[in-house]
DNA sequence: AGCTTAGATTAACAGTTGTTCATATATACT
DNA sequence: AGTATATATGAACAACTGTTAATCTAAGCT
């Protein structure tokens, strides 16, 4: 009698359905994906579907959680935040690392695409979205460079205002990565430009 | 026996279908909006839209046409953009003003919509953001930086980096911006970010 | 062995989709 | 006045949509 989460019966149906789902979500859009394209890519029946999701949007709403249920940024307490800043540079290189791991991993890069194609469309993706990527990462940062302000590493300013300069350029880069990504065509130099917009940018609050 | 363009006759009804399009591909996407739903926003029956548009794909690519008709950044010779460049600052604050008033303008924002919604899933799309958006944009900035690194009103540094630094922050801005507006929610501070980001930025790269 | 149950199938449903065609109307040109 | 042209309509089409119901299958438990 213990809770199976919905994902140990059988050979793993649901997740598959939720697989197969994201692949072609993140391609033809939700609009664009009907049932009977996921159940055969599944390798199922359509009619099967419906012993794992209610209806379709089941199956989008299981999705759309798992977007932001892989934090961009690691949560971690203000204290900890405060300790690591002191490092400075490092302490942005890591962060833009970890976004730039994100856009190069094959299935973050499908919820990201699938973000894409429906954030306009959903209200509760575009909360989402401001919730866990735009307010906890400028939370993050802008912690981290007030920190550093005190500390006298960087010049002062608005950390606001500075953490934005620093996670649009990464978000920028994501998306021309996503760009890039369909419409196969190589994206091996972005790889580069992270660490182009960190050098500018460190050289840009640095005190000298 | 002029060129109508296509235009002229009658009460306009083909400009009132690509208007109405707009609208609802801006609000439902181009599969979430039904041939029906367009025509009886015009006011028409559907089979009357087949007297102006081949089918529904034609009306998607007249408004695609129409994205990036709108120049972001007025294209003018490189000799003219190094002398306005000399002015510093405000080369950069007339660039940021243009996206500003494009970003509240209600037309563009439809548009900025529409485009955002479609952009993964077409490619003539991807390949006009990539031309007339990031390009050009790049291309006009980095000139303007690079002719101020020159005159040495600002630090030396890889123009292009430069430009994207300043560019990247707008984009997100605008994004940010229309998620905003599909909630309905204020965006008058937005405004005030435009200026933030111009000041950090120039604070970024001036000589002192 | 028998019962329960998860998960698959086949078939069908009612509604919507983009598109076509034959037809009507009204305007403009000769 | 008569003809051509542009634009509207109503009806129909075949294909596709999400969803449901009845039925079968195979594994797990007692």
């Amino acid at each position: 009698m213990s809770e199976n989460m919905g994902f140990v019966k059988g050979q793993g149906t649901k997740r598959k359905i939720v697989d197969a789902s994201m692949e072609l979500f993140a391609q033809h859009g939700y609009k664009g994906t009907s049932v009977r394209a996921i159940a055969s890519s599944v390798g199922i029946k359509q009619s099967a579907l419906y012993n794992h999701f209610a209806n379709k949007e089941a199956i989008f709403m299981q999705i759309a959680t798992e977007i932001f249920s892989t934090p961009f940024a690691t949560k971690s307490d203000s204290a900890l935040v405060e300790e690591q800043a002191k490092r400075g540079k490092a302490f942005l290189s890591k962060f833009a690392n970890e976004i730039r791991l994100l856009a190069f991993d094959k299935r973050s890069e499908k919820l990201f695409r699938f973000m894409m194609i429906e954030i306009m469309q959903h209200a509760q993706l575009r909360e989402q979205f401001r919730a866990r990527f735009h307010d906890d990462n400028i939370e993050y940062l802008s912690t981290g460079l007030f920190a550093m302000m005190r500390a006298n590493l960087i010049r002062s300013c608005d950390p606001m205002v500075m953490a934005e300069a620093f996670l649009a350029p990464l978000f920028y880069l994501r998306f021309n990565i996503s760009l890039q990504k369909a419409d196969e065509k190589p994206t091996a130099n972005y790889s580069k430009q992270f660490e182009k917009h960190l050098d500018f940018f460190w050289d840009s609050i640095k005190r000298n």
